[in-house]
DNA sequence: TCTGGGGTCCTAGGACCC
DNA sequence: TCTGGGGTCCTAGGACCC
């Protein structure tokens, strides 16, 4: 299978747009000042070169890079490629896409040359969009996933069973996928601290740490293993979120209950569309800095009533938010009811962590 | 030095039931 | 005084990804 990557996607999109750009030090995020709280979503390699990256504070990026151009993060724009590039994925001949993100798809194929494949994909791509993608080819997920890496910016890369240990083994397992700062973190304490080290631990200690679910999971990253399947069933979102920086904190029950209100109503906005009703709802709020909170509370009954939303959300609000603190940021989230298959044979599609 | 916004899934622990 | 075992449901929190 191949793993299909846009190249710094969200500024090669703004670079297409503003072919002044090319070659510039380019920054996006939030609503492009760099005085504002907000971080980067994307930088161009240029800006990369200078040590600036994806969920930087702006304002860190502005002091290393006072002369980079600050653009705005321009969702509808990047939906609008991303359409573009998954539309040309799916019509090469003999595929299945899985779409992982905006920049993102993994491809099933069967071929005898993937090589040749990744550069028609590379080719109609570029031709489609402008855009130059890099492809990673590996006989499961988690190889195909990881060789992406080694073929930026715009190759291509294979990994398999067969390289998975000389070309993994001694790396740090922070460059597996899935395995965050903490995870490594905790790893190193069990004295694991390769690739090669992890494949080789004891499935015991594994779970005794991370648990029946995760702890065998992490065992099968060390040693490249990963679902080999590619699924192209439907997109079926658990729920919908909203949430907000202010720039000024909220002091007041009054701009709380304000902004509480504005988030709600753009959460049942979305679960509405989807048609589904809305069982639980969810609070986030940031205090302060590094202090957020979560409250969380099943409906009485799942609801379709956008009014009934909002009104839910302002309760939560009343009785959780701890009075007398300012507010830094505040999410409303809304979970919804999974769709009722309708066909016992075929399921619903559904994908989760597969 | 200052930390977005949109998602997913897993784990722990309490409440409750038989 | 010492106190089962198993199961489900729920909430809060953690971790990761793009």
């Amino acid at each position: 299978m191949l793993h299909v990557d846009l190249d710094q996607f969200i500024a090669a999109v703004e670079v297409l747009r503003h072919p002044e750009l090319a070659g510039r030090p380019v920054v996006i995020g939030g609503r492009g000042d760099p005085t504002e709280r907000a971080v980067v979503s994307t930088a161009s390699y240029e800006a990369r070169a200078f040590g600036v990256g994806s969920g930087m504070p702006m304002k860190i990026a502005a002091r290393k890079l006072p002369d980079a151009v600050f653009l705005p993060v321009d969702a509808a724009a990047y939906e609008a490629a991303s359409a573009v590039v998954m539309a040309t994925l799916r019509e090469q001949p003999g595929v299945v896409v899985e779409v992982l993100g905006w920049d993102e798809a993994f491809l099933g194929v069967v071929t005898d040359d993937p090589e040749s494949v990744a550069r028609r994909v590379q080719a109609a791509v570029l031709a489609a969009t402008g855009l130059h993608c890099s492809v990673g080819i590996g006989d499961n997920k988690v190889r195909a996933k990881i060789a992406t890496g080694f073929g930026k910016p715009a190759g291509s890369y294979r990994l398999t069973a067969d390289t998975w240990f000389p070309v993994m083994g001694e790396r740090p397992t922070r460059e597996l996928w899935g395995v965050g700062a903490k995870v490594s973190a905790r790893l190193a304490g069990l004295g694991v601290r390769t690739v090669a080290e992890l494949a080789a631990h004891p499935e015991a200690g594994l779970v005794a740490e991370f648990g029946p679910r995760m702890g065998p999971w992490y065992g099968g990253l060390g040693r490249g293993d990963g679902p080999g399947v590619v699924d192209d069933s439907p997109w079926v979102a658990r729920g919908h979120s909203h949430e907000t920086t202010y720039q000024q904190n909220l002091t007041t029950p009054e701009q709380v209950a304000e902004a509480i209100r504005v988030l709600a109503a753009a959460v049942a906005e979305d679960t509405e569309a989807e048609e589904r009703p809305v069982v639980r709802l969810t609070l986030k709020v940031r205090y302060a800095p590094f202090v957020t909170k979560v409250y969380g509370g099943k409906l009485p009954e799942p609801t379709r009533d956008r009014d009934t939303v909002i009104a839910a959300a302002l309760d939560l609000a009343v009785h959780r938010i701890e009075p007398g603190r300012e507010v830094r940021l505040l999410g409303v989230r809304a979970e919804m009811a999974l769709p009722t298959p309708t066909d016992p044979e075929t399921r619903t599609p559904v994908r989760g962590r597969w």
